[in-house]
This record gives structure tokens, C-alpha cells and sequence, in this order.
RNA sequence: GGGUGAUUAGCUCAGUGGUAGAGCGCUUCGUUCACAUCGAAGAUGUCGGGAGUUCGAAUCUCUCAUCACCCA
């Protein structure tokens, strides 16, 4: 039966993925015949993911090295895996309860509630597992890993020991003093009531307003304010001003103000530090300070402190000894009532107003009512528009609120040393090299890293608290406020911890952790004291765990085999979006807990935009989706175009258009394979990895060619350069094998002897064989399916021999006469379409030179000639007729006598833009000969190579001058 | 404001000192038995501007312009 004449993917890909699977092509180790290992990680996506651009990006890459390293033989693993994404995952299911109109999360409670999102999980979490089958990628699925596994109420099929290795990590990095508690600002996500990493946070450019507040100055105070200049910017009139004006772009911070801060050398307000001003709303009595946070070119050079509601100001608090007064609710509302930090100070009546007004409203209701408040009692001063950077939380779209909280840090700076020194030294390498510089800059000025988040879904910390001895001792006299806390792995070992701490003789229980962090509760029976501890109820930051995935997958803390075998993983291919995220993390974590580099390369991608450069965004409505165009063209095509655009450092604009060009490369490969089995060129075919060894100069070439292109492609692959690895191959499949090849062997297999035919046919399979393996990493459905068709094959393509054979294949002389015959037939093709030659016209040719070796070419290649050129006889002539178009090539001038078909003028015409454009090209090459210096200074062989061209144009533009000459004598 | 990168054919982009390239698009011709998801031929470039180093610069240096991204 003949072959289809196109591959239809859309049958194929999903029977071939299922054979692979099923033959296990994909295990660890699978086809290993040697003792080197290759691992990649899989850069894990989120279990709410589906797949975009960016992951189909990623993981072709990562496939093509798997596939590559695979059929090398190496000892191949890659590992896949998701991560429990904490804010997102919640959200989702969130989502879903109220969708569903079921209770609410915390209707139903932590434990109940986790039991729900593990369904969900059980239920959608395959989703990008799915498409990344349908991409191809070729991961070790059996190992298939998650964040999450082994968590407290992890149902069945979800029982793998990452959490033992987050949690033994958390404590281990507590003992050794890595990780610590402590009330800080940080970035608090006010819908999601939770704290977030600095990273978790996008500035927003937002069209906002800037307030100027009037704060009267206390004691009688004033400063005079100029309101008149020269040219040179001098101050020459001034107005006494009883007050200091502030501008803010978040009046309702105020309330939480404790200071005003001024530049410490500014003229107009020197004399003020030290007195105070009188807080309009609540009339507490706050300092005016010395900072040089304050910028006198700015505003008014008079800022507003506020240190519990913003980064900058927590800072000059800190350097100037300010209160820090939180007036905000978790989910920033004013928190007025009941705040004795904030009522402390203040006049009473004017507190009780305040409260009465604005207790509970949302911090933009409150912004509105001070701002009314400020216009109708006259102390707003003005309003300026301004646009300005406001933080928003990535997850939630909500604006970031600056929050005082107690969380979690793990003190960086005690870690970030050895990954600083493990890419400075090369033992890690990140390509392209200039994500390195971003690597140091992160690192070299790292912040502490708040780990702890006020969610459900994640890995509780492994933290109780009881009471401490003194506050034990002091009882009932003192509420430390200051708890004890056991870091252990398990209630039982923080039980053994708090033993040691309290006693033999104290009876320690549990309780819920329900109630808010840190609270505990004791009490004596008689003369037994009995302590409840309690867990801390936060749970880690994803990243935490993400950032053990090197180790974690690979079942540490156990010592298994795979660790032993596959750590330290070799390559990481990744985002540059997620360096800080994810990579930097790896870096310190596994050196921190294992004290080895997680590998040694990072290969960092770009970007996939749209056709006209846009990053993609659901927003914006110009998002590709990869299965659409896995649907619409094939997986292979799709794999193909991001190779083919994957040049290091540079975003790739991805257009359908290109897909449709590569699923047509994927064509005309099909149906190469297709000519070669309707020519029985793989009749009796046995593939035993011998090379042949033909006498015919056209066999001989192709497989020089082949070696060479199996070069370019283990070269380009080694060095991460996935985009001269396609196309080198794209060049030599379209442009060598189909183009000229197969052309040139139909004369052998059609009319040649049998033993031409007989070579011919078995060089055909083993090119054709080689083009299947070399594309096979890219392309690996197309290719797997053709070597099936095409032959009985011992092994599957997955695991077919990667060649290793060299230039020790080409022959320099083949290489040569190919060239020669192929320049011929461009050179005859292309006159004969300029003057207008009919295409299927049979024509002879004439010559009046041709030198030995243009002779022996011609007579070695002759039917090839004749049947690509369309020439019907080739003749020696003394001079050429009238009528004749000049071919003129090394060592040969041709002439095709077309008297009464062609025009004179037309044929004058082209050789003398022929000749022009050699005489330009020989004027360059000459003018450097003359040049003394050039001949002096320049390598020899490049001098050489220059002669030879010149000597070679030089001969070309004679032959060309002598047929112009000839054409005017007859015109 | 700081940093990084980019600017090459109509479009998208390769090209790290030695003959300016590819794919797509465009024009002309062509369905002879691998393929019209095809073939043959053709046109299109002061390599962003300027200066410098060099025998020689798209490539190295400086400078200007424009754009993009990252960090504040």
C-alpha cells in the first residue's frame, strides 16, 4: 500500500505518545549504554497550570536535550512534577465553593477544607501533564512528583516524601540559626490576607492624586516659606507660615503618622527640628525629625512619617526612634477602635469622633472622608494629579499593603554566599551569560526572605508554642507576650523539645491551632503544671518547596539510588522570570542543606510574544494557544518553529505563518521517505549501523554531507544553540537531500546498472535513516512514524544510536565535482529561464573549453546533468554560433545555440549584469591584493583564499567579456 | 534614576574581524510519475546616525538617537 502523501499528526501523535509510554522508552535509564547520567528538572508548573507558549517553549527544549542525551546512551532522566501553587490553588477552589454555592472556607474549616482541595487536586491537577503528552515531551512519568506529597491528610497516590523534605529542611535550617521570627513590614496582600514576597509584588503606574496636608505647628512655631524667586532660583519674598505642609498620595495613612520628617541642612525648616506638629484629626503631638530621607527639591520638602504603613518610612522611623502605630485591619479597613497604640497620645473626644467616622471603613472610603474632612475644616492645602508606581499583588490585582506583622524570614545574607561563589566560579554557569550580571545583582543585595503565609494550603511550619519559664515562674504576675517555640518535624518531637525545657515532671498536650499565631495555654493541677503547645498555624511559601525540587524529587531526605545516581542534575532550563524566583533559591537552599551545586548549567529562555512583539496576555486577547496549534499543525511543527527561533537571548515573535512552514517541512521529509519507498529503497533493508561505501561521486557526497550536518548538530546542541541546530538540519533535509539528492538519484535508479542502482538505494535508506535520527529530538513524532513505516527496525527511533561518525566521511573530491555539477545546472537553469526558454524544451549544449577535471565531472554525472538542466547532448565546438547564450563556470564555457528563440539584446543585457556584478566583487578582492599592508598583515590562508577567488572571478569575467565581444562582432 | 539588551532585505530574524545570509512575503514561469503543504528563476541592503581602532568593521571602542525589558 503507498504511502499518505502528507503525515496526518492529528492520528498519529496521540498512538505514538501511547507506544513510547507503554514500551517505557521514557524511565529513567531507559536505552543507557553507558555509565554517564543526564537529569534535567522539569521546572515545575503550577497544579492549577494549563499550558502556554512559555511552557511548550521550555519543555521542547528540555525534550530535545532528553531525546538527544537518550539515544547518546547516557543514563537519562527527566523528572517531571507540579508545585501546590499555596495562594493560587486556594483561590481556585475558593473560587469553586462559592461557584458551587458550598460553604466557605473558613464555614468549613482548615481540615475539611484541605480534604477539598486534595480532591481538586486529585480531579484538575492532571491537566498540564496531559499537554505536556501532547507536546511530546518524553518525561520519566512514573516519578512524576508534587510539592505536596506525603502532607498530613494526603490521600492515597499522593504518599511521596516531599513533605518530610520541607519540613526537615525547615527545622534544620532553624537550628542552625537560618531561619527566625520576627515583626516586620512586609508586603500584605489584603484580599488574600496574607503576607507575600517582595517578588509576589508588580508596580503599577496608576493615575492617582497627590494631597498637600496642612499640620499646624505646635508651641507658637513658625518658618517662612518663600514665595518669590530671582532667575537663579533665590528666594527674594517670604510668607510666615504657622504650619508645615505635607504631601502624601495615601491620606489615610495619617492617623498612623508619628513624625514629620525634614532634610537636615534645609534652611527653611532647620530651626523646627525637634518641635513639633499637632496631627490634624486625632491631635496627637508628633516630632519633627532630622532625615535625610527628606528631600528638599521634593514637594515641600517636609514628609509625612507614617512607619507602620510604608517601607521608607519604617526605615527613617527606625534611624529617628518613631512610634509605629498600625491603624489598618488585615483587610486594610481602618482599625481605630480598640487600638490603644493608636488612641494613646491623641485627645480623646477628637479619637472618638475619629472612630465614630471612619472605624471599619475601607482604606479608599477613608482616603475620600479625610480628604472631605481635611477641605471642610482647611487644612487641605491643594491637590496635584500625579501619576506614581503603586505595588500590586500578582494574584490578587489588589494594591499591596506595607503591614506590621510577626512572619517568618530566612535570613539570606547567612546563605547567599556559597551560590554567589558557585556561579563566580563557574561551577555553575548561567547562559546566556548576561543573566549572570541580574544573578549577582539579586544576590549581592538580597532582603530577608519572609517564608511564612497566612493560607491553608501549604506546609504548615513545623513550629509550637508554649509558655516560657519566666513568664512560668513570674505567674500570675506577667504576660510575656513572648512564647517559647519547639522546632521539631513532628508534635512528638517538639514534645521530646519542650520535655527538656519544662521538666520531666510537666504534662504537655496539643491544642488546635485555630486561634492566631503564638498562643498557648497552661495551667496547674495541683502541683502538676499542664501545658498545651500550639502550632504555628502559618503555612511555608511555595517557592520554599520549589526550592528543594532538585533534591526533593529524587527522594532526599532518603539516600535513594536515583539521588546517589542523578544528583547533582546537570541542566536547568528556565525563564529569565523566574531567577529570582526559583533559580537563586535552588542555588542557596541545596547548597545550604546539601552542600552541592543542583547543576551545572542554566540555560535561561526569553520570551514567546506575539507576531508583533506583544508579550502575550489574556488581556490583551493575543494569547496563542500551543494545543490549538499542536491541533491545527502538529506538534512537530510547532516543536520545530521554537527551536528553529530559540537563538539565545532573544524573544521569539511567533506568527502562525512560520508554524505552517515547518508542518510543510515536515511534507516535504515525508515525502522524501515517500520517493525512497516507491523506488524500493528500503526493500531488504537491514539497518546494522554500517555505513555505505559507493562508488558512484553523487552517494559518496551525500553521505560527506550528512557527516557534516551531524557535526553542526552535536556542535550547536552542546553549546545550547538549539536554533543552528534546526536549521542547520531544516538546510540540509530541504536544500541537500530533497533539492538535489533524491534528483540526482532517480537517473541511477531508474536507468542505471544494477549496481549502480543497487548502492544508490542503499545510500538512499541510510541517509534517509540518518535525517530521521538527527531530527528525531525535534521533530520526534513525524520521525518515529516514518521509521516505522519505512522498514523492520530492531529498536523504536526513541531509542535508536545517536551516529558518531565525522569528517572522516567526506570526500573532498566529491564534494568538489558535486559542487562543480550543481553549479552548472543553476548556471544553465538560470539562463535559459532569463531569456525566456521554454521549461520543458530539450536543448543541446556546446562547448569551446572544459578542462580535465570539468570533463571527468561531466562524464561521471552527465545523465544528471542532462535530465536537471534539460540538455540533450553536450558537443565540442570552436566557436560558438550566433544566437548563443554563454554559460560560463570554473575550468568550462558552455553555450546553449538558441538561435531564433532567444533575443540578443536580452542575452547582451544579462551577461552584462553577470559581469558587472563579478567586477565589483573582483575590484574588492584585488584592491585588498594591491594593498601591501593587507598581504603582510592578514593570515596567510585568508591572503590564499582571497588570490584564488580573485584568479577565479577573474577567469569567469574573461569568458564573460570574450562572449560579449563575440555577441557585438555578430550583432 | 540605575541596569541590560536591541536597531541587518517589505516582515521575522541568523550572522563575535576576512565574498552580507535564511525563512516568510513579493514578481515571472511551471502541475514530467516524492511532494502545489511543491518546483524553477528573479527583485529587494549607505547592516540606526556619527566618529575611532585595524591592512580590513554588520562584528571591537566611543558617542548620539530610537525601542524594549528588568530593578528602584
Amino acid at each position: 500500500m503507498p504511502m499518505e502523501k502528507t503525515f496526518d499528526a492529528a492520528e498519529a501523535e496521540a498512538r505514538l505518545y501511547e507506544a513510547w509510554e507503554k514500551a517505557g522508552c521514557f524511565t529513567a535509564g531507559a536505552n543507557a549504554s553507558r555509565a554517564e547520567t543526564f537529569c534535567i528538572m522539569i521546572p515545575p508548573p503550577n497544579v492549577t497550570g494549563s499550558l502556554h507558549m512559555g511552557h511548550a517553549f521550555n519543555n521542547t527544549l528540555q525534550d530535545i536535550l532528553v531525546r538527544w542525551h537518550r539515544m547518546r546512551g547516557f543514563d537519562t532522566l527527566w523528572q517531571p512534577g507540579q508545585d501546590h501553587a499555596g495562594i493560587a490553588t486556594q483561590m481556585v477552589v475558593e473560587r469553586e465553593l462559592a461557584k458551587a454555592g458550598k460553604p466557605s472556607r473558613r464555614e468549613m474549616g482548615r481540615e475539611k477544607f484541605l480534604e477539598t482541595v486534595w480532591e481538586w487536586k486529585q480531579q484538575s491537577g492532571g491537566t498540564i501533564i496531559n499537554q505536556l503528552k501532547r507536546l511530546g515531551a518524553s518525561c520519566d512519568w512514573s516519578r512524576n512528583a508534587f510539592t505536596m506529597s506525603g502532607a498530613p491528610g494526603a490521600p492515597a497516590g499522593e504518599e511521596g516524601n516531599f513533605h518530610d523534605a520541607v519540613i526537615k529542611v525547615f527545622v534544620d535550617m532553624y537550628n542552625k540559626g537560618y531561619i527566625y521570627r520576627g515583626k516586620r513590614l512586609v508586603n500584605w496582600d489584603p484580599h488574600f490576607e496574607t503576607a507575600i514576597s517582595d517578588l509576589e509584588v508588580e508596580q503599577v503606574e496608576v493615575d492617582g492624586h497627590m494631597w498637600r496636608l496642612r499640620y499646624p505647628l505646635e508651641g507658637g512655631a513658625t518658618y517662612e516659606h518663600p514665595v518669590e524667586w530671582d532667575e537663579d532660583g533665590n528666594p527674594t519674598a517670604f510668607e510666615t507660615r504657622d504650619y508645615l505642609v505635607v504631601a502624601t498620595t495615601r491620606p489615610e495613612t495619617m492617623l498612623g503618622d508619628t513624625g514629620v520628617a525634614v532634610h537636615p541642612e534645609d534652611p527653611r525648616y532647620k530651626h523646627l527640628i525637634g518641635k513639633t506638629v499637632r496631627l490634624p484629626l486625632c491631635g496627637r503631638s508628633i516630632p519633627i525629625v532630622a532625615d535625610d530621607y527628606a528631600d528638599p527639591e521634593k514637594g515641600t520638602g517636609a514628609v509625612k512619617i507614617t512607619p507602620a504603613h510604608d517601607f521608607n518610612d519604617w526605615e527613617v522611623g527606625q534611624r529617628t526612634g518613631l512610634r509605629a502605630i498600625n491603624v489598618m485591619t488585615t483587610r486594610a479597613a481602618m482599625w481605630l477602635k480598640d487600638n490603644p497604640d493608636f488612641a494613646e497620645g491623641c485627645d480623646p473626644d477628637l479619637v472618638a469622633k475619629a472612630i465614630e467616622r471612619l472605624d471599619g471603613t475601607d482604606r479608599y472610603e477613608a482616603r475620600e472622608a479625610i480628604i472631605n474632612e481635611a477641605t471642610d475644616d482647611g487644612w487641605l492645602d491643594g491637590i496635584d494629579s500625579d501619576r506614581h508606581m503603586v505595588p500590586h499583588g500578582d494574584r490578587s490585582k489588589v494594591a499591596i499593603e506595607p503591614y506590621l506583622t510577626d512572619q517568618w524570614f530566612v535570613d539570606t545574607a547567612k546563605i547567599v554566599g556559597p551560590a554567589l561563589d558557585a556561579v563566580r566560579d563557574g561551577r555553575t554557569k548561567i547562559l546566556p551569560e548576561q543573566h549572570e550580571k541580574v544573578y549577582f545583582h539579586w544576590l549581592e543585595n538580597i532582603e530577608p526572605w519572609c517564608i511564612s503565609r497566612q493560607l491553608w494550603w501549604g506546609h504548615q511550619i513545623p513550629v509550637w508554642y508554649g509558655p516560657s519559664k519566666e513568664e512560668l515562674d513570674a505567674y500570675p504576675a506577667v504576660y510575656s507576650g513572648l512564647p517559647q517555640s519547639f522546632c521539631a518535624p513532628s508534635f512528638e518531637a517538639a514534645r521530646e523539645l519542650a520535655s527538656q525545657y519544662y521538666g520531666e515532671d510537666v504534662q504537655i498536650g496539643e491544642f488546635p491551632s485555630t486561634g492566631p499565631a503564638r498562643s498557648y495555654a497552661f495551667g496547674w493541677n495541683g502541683p502538676k503544671l499542664s501545658i498545651d503547645l500550639q502550632r504555628d498555624p502559618d503555612v511555608l511559601d511555595t517557592w520554599f518547596s520549589s526550592g528543594l525540587w532538585p533534591i526533593g524529587t529524587l527522594g532526599w531526605p532518603e539516600q535513594t539510588d536515583e539521588l546517589n545516581k542523578y544528583f547533582p542534575t546537570d541542566v536547568l532550563i528556565t525563564g529569565f522570570d523566574i531567577i529570582f524566583f526559583w533559580v537563586a533559591r535552588m542555588m542557596m537552599m541545596q547548597l545550604a542543606v546539601v552542600d552541592q551545586i543542583p547543576f551545572h548549567t542554566v540555560y535561561v529562555h526569553a520570551l514567546v510574544r506575539d507576531e508583533k512583539g506583544k508579550k502575550m496576555s489574556k488581556s490583551l486577547g493575543n494569547v496563542l494557544d500551543p494545543l490549538e496549534l499542536i491541533d491545527e499543525f502538529g506538534a512537530d511543527a510547532v516543536r520545530f518553529t521554537l527551536t528553529s527561533m530559540a537563538a539565545m537571548g532573544r524573544d521569539l515573535k511567533l506568527s502562525t505563518q512560520r508554524i505552517a512552514g515547518y508542518r510543510n517541512f515536515g511534507t516535504k521529509l515525508w515525502n522524501a521517505a515517500r520517493f525512497a519507498e516507491m523506488n524500493g529503497v528500503f526493500e531488504g533493508y537491514a539497518p546494522d549501523g554500517t555505513i555505505p561505501q559507493p562508488a558512484e561521486t553523487v552517494n559518496t557526497w551525500i553521505i560527506g554531507e550528512t557527516a557534516r550536518v551531524r557535526q553542526t548538530v552535536d556542535d550547536a546542541l552542546a553549546a545550547y544553540r538549539f536554533n543552528d541546530a534546526a536549521n542547520a538540519l531544516y538546510a540540509f533535509v530541504w536544500g541537500k537531500v530533497c533539492d538535489w539528492y533524491v534528483e540526482f538519484s532517480k537517473p541511477l535508479l531508474m536507468d542505471g546498472t544494477p549496481a549502480q542502482q543497487a548502492e544508490t538505494r542503499a545510500t538512499m535508506a541510510w541517509v534517509i535513516d540518518q535525517c530521521l535520527i538527527l531530527l528525531h529530538p525535534i521533530m520526534p513524532y513525524i520521525t518515529e512514524e516514518l521509521w516505522g513505516t519505512l522498514g523492520q527496525r530492531d529498536k523504536m527511533l526513541v531509542h535508536a544510536d545517536w551516529p558518531t561518525y565525522g569528517p572522516e566521511l567526506i570526500d573532498a573530491q566529491a564534494d568538489r565535482e558535486m559542487n562543480w555539477v550543481i553549479g552548472l545546472i543553476e548556471e544553465v537553469r538560470s539562463a535559459r529561464a532569463q531569456m525566456h526558454v521554454p521549461v520543458g524544451l530539450q536543448i543541446p549544449m556546446l562547448f569551446t573549453e572544459l578542462d580535465a577535471a570539468g570533463r571527468a565531472a561531466w562524464d561521471r554525472n552527465e545523465a544528471l546533468i542532462q535530465r536537471l538542466a534539460r540538455i540533450e547532448s553536450l558537443e565540442a565546438a570552436e566557436t560558438l554560433p550566433k544566437g548563443c547564450v554563454t554559460i560560463a563556470v570554473e575550468g568550462g564555457s558552455f553555450g546553449l545555440p538558441l538561435a531564433g528563440i532567444i533575443d540578443v539584446a536580452e542575452e547582451q543585457a544579462r551577461l552584462e549584469k553577470t559581469l558587472a556584478k563579478l567586477e565589483k566583487e573582483l575590484g574588492g578582492l584585488q584592491g585588498r591584493l594591491k594593498n601591501p599592508k593587507f598581504v603582510e598583515s592578514a593570515p596567510e590562508d585568508v591572503v590564499e583564499e582571497t588570490r584564488e577567488l580573485a584568479a577565479a572571478k577573474g577567469e569567469e569575467a574573461d569568458k564573460l567579456r570574450a562572449a560579449l565581444a563575440r555577441l557585438a562582432e555578430l550583432a
